[in-house]
DNA sequence: CATCTTCTTTTCGTATACGATAATTTGAAT
DNA sequence: ATTCAAATTATCGTATACGAAAAGAAGATG
């Protein structure tokens, strides 16, 4: 926890655009944000600079600063890029896991399975978390899982979203096997092809949860 | 050309870290900046912190700001994900490129063979940087050329270096011939595993050269 | 009604000041 | 010499003030 009024609000914030308590387009204004969280505009500048250097925020000269969610396209970019972070993960952690790695691996997956069977989409969620960093940690690139953590951070109201639809979470499950099975086999380029689809298919359903909810906008 | 002093403060501070001026480790004394650059500590703190949120310096707390060169592990692990991205580009590219895409691909790499009758590298990796932006643009995937762009940025001094390598400048050029003509005839597993092995050779090449410079430290 | 010209208001970047807290040094006592 | 405590200094985060520049509004002129 940090006390740092500036790193604060970037974190209130981008809650709030994640949770779509702010929207898109929405003005993030200096003076009122300051007035909001009883600060001065120095930390909500720092904090409105970070927003904006993680893509979350768009700056317009002389205009303000707004709420930048990603379009349509933008997300189907981004979990493009994310199944191929994901993949190389997998190939890497194929090669490289040990006994140990595998343990915690399959346990994270037991989690998963648990949050089914509570049918709790959310704590599926964070579950989910848990075993893919142990892909990531067992991938031997810290700088890649660093990579991937930001990307799964960025995409994580959508990912949350996404697994509300009917059965996609017992899919995501029946993928965890195949991809532990492919590591556990040592089959880097299986586990980097179904770890690959196992996102993509995320950003495939949400597009589906969109289209079925806004009829083109 | 940005007005902003904290704008120009980061990249005269990334250029001399770039450049070998401001070495690993080093302090980045705001009120020193300030001083050096004649303006205030607030645009100097701003560009810190995008300083550090790009990687290239580390915060202490209560101890104050250095310089990060990354290390040989965190270089060869760029170097990895940089050939990921490459070779992602480089696949959808094959599938996606126009004909003009292609005649401007083709041009760049004239440039660089025009480089290297010049003998000069500097020029070189300018050509280079060209040839590789057709294949961003190409991509259709603008997310991922942002990232690679990125990731590109934060390793130009490495690459820079790498390509005084003798001859590495001449086999680099006969690579483009190999991407070029697997894209040009959509081979896009081709063009990835080129491409991907294009950057990793550079990764390689590095490491040579780091090796024969310092012999362990 | 359109257009041009003030005038006012926002937005922005920067400078500067201040208090809190942590690091460092100094110096005393064992 | 070592240890501990007090004093000093540096760093940091934040608040506030100010001037420049641009946007937007209001009003004048054709």
């Amino acid at each position: 926890m940090s006390s740092r009024a500036a790193t604060q609000v970037f974190q209130m914030v981008e809650e709030q655009i994640a949770t779509g308590q702010l929207k898109d387009g929405e003005k993030l204004d200096e003076a009122t944000l300051a007035e909001r969280f009883n600060v001065s505009r120095t930390p909500v500048r720092e904090a409105l600079l970070q927003l904006v250097g993680s893509g979350l925020a768009r700056q317009i000269p002389k205009r303000g600063c707004f709420v930048k969610s990603p379009s349509l396209r933008e997300m189907i970019e981004m979990f493009e890029v994310m199944a191929e972070l994901e993949g190389m993960c997998a190939r890497l952690a194929a090669r490289r896991m040990t006994e140990d790695q595998l343990n915690l691996l399959k346990k994270a997956n037991v989690g998963c399975e648990q949050a089914i069977t509570d049918g709790d989409s959310d704590l599926y969620y964070d579950k989910n978390v848990d075993f893919h960093e142990c892909i990531y940690d067992a991938c031997g690139n810290q700088f890649l899982a660093n990579e991937a953590r930001r990307l799964r951070r960025r995409l994580r109201s959508f990912r949350r979203l996404q697994l509300r639809v009917r059965g996609r979470m017992s899919q995501s499950l029946s993928e965890h096997s195949e991809i532990i099975n492919a590591i556990e086999n040592g089959l880097a380029e299986q586990a980097e092809i179904i770890s690959r689809q196992h996102v993509m298919i995320q950003g495939e359903r949400f597009n589906d949860l969109l289209a079925h909810m806004e009829p083109t906008p």
